[in-house]
DNA sequence: CTCATTAATAAGTACATGCTTATATTATTA
DNA sequence: TAATAATATAAGCATGTACTTATTAATGAG
């Protein structure tokens, strides 16, 4: 989940997006013209975008209007802060890797040592 | 800038690395046992993520001990936000951009389809 | 209905990326 | 000094990604 956000998000060509959305809401051709790019490319991107929440649109007419989902943004953000600091134990993902967390640095090359030795 | 700080938390490995460290320091060998994947794949994304600034790292002997540097990951994300508040037009890197930009959505297209009608 | 406009999708291509195996480098230890 | 440990780097390969051009789909206008 933080993985397709932050994918979206490191791309220049997105990069630019998201902030030219963040000035206002614009269909798929305004960004053609602004950006000086074609219209594949920016529906390819839009759609990366989409997929990761970061963008929201709506149908009007013929139009695409694209909209920057700011709420989604901030809030992934500040999960991602949390998840960060929550104790890796709380972790599912990284039950496995939490169980062979060593007390202290170095403990598993040592670990490694005493094996081949013994 | 943004762009090598997202791509490096965009990619599976690297995200496990990042919460690991948060955790605490480690050094190669030790995410080398606790995520049971080869060296040499720790150390290439290590490399990225000390090249985002991500990651601090320190010569102990022959191990390099690693650190998250989390003071620059909520810099990071501090001055994303602030970034994308801020005017567009006070941006440099989307100046030419900035100068394209409608008043009101739809207008490019409208522009386009005036040219071909005069 | 026909044609133009907006947008999405498909196919092809070049380049980037993540991984593996093998090797080089540096520091420790015997 | 020779051998080993920890890490970095190189080479090769497979997959992923960003782009282009061409096509399709859907809406709106004449």
């Amino acid at each position: 989940m933080f993985e397709s956000i932050f994918k979206a998000l490191g791309e220049p060509t997105r990069l630019k997006i998201i902030k030219l959305l963040a000035d206002r809401e614009l269909c798929v051709c305004d960004l053609e013209e602004i950006m000086k790019i074609s219209q594949p490319r920016i529906s390819q991107h839009l759609k990366v975008l989409k997929h990761a929440g970061l963008v929201n649109e709506r149908k009007e007419g013929q139009r695409t209007i694209c909209s920057l989902n700011r709420k989604f943004l901030n809030n992934t953000i500040e999960q991602f802060e949390q998840y960060l600091s929550k104790p890796l134990e709380t972790v599912p993902e990284l039950a496995e890797e939490s169980s062979r967390m060593p007390t202290i640095y170095g403990e598993s090359c040592m670990k490694k040592y005493c094996e081949k030795v013994l």
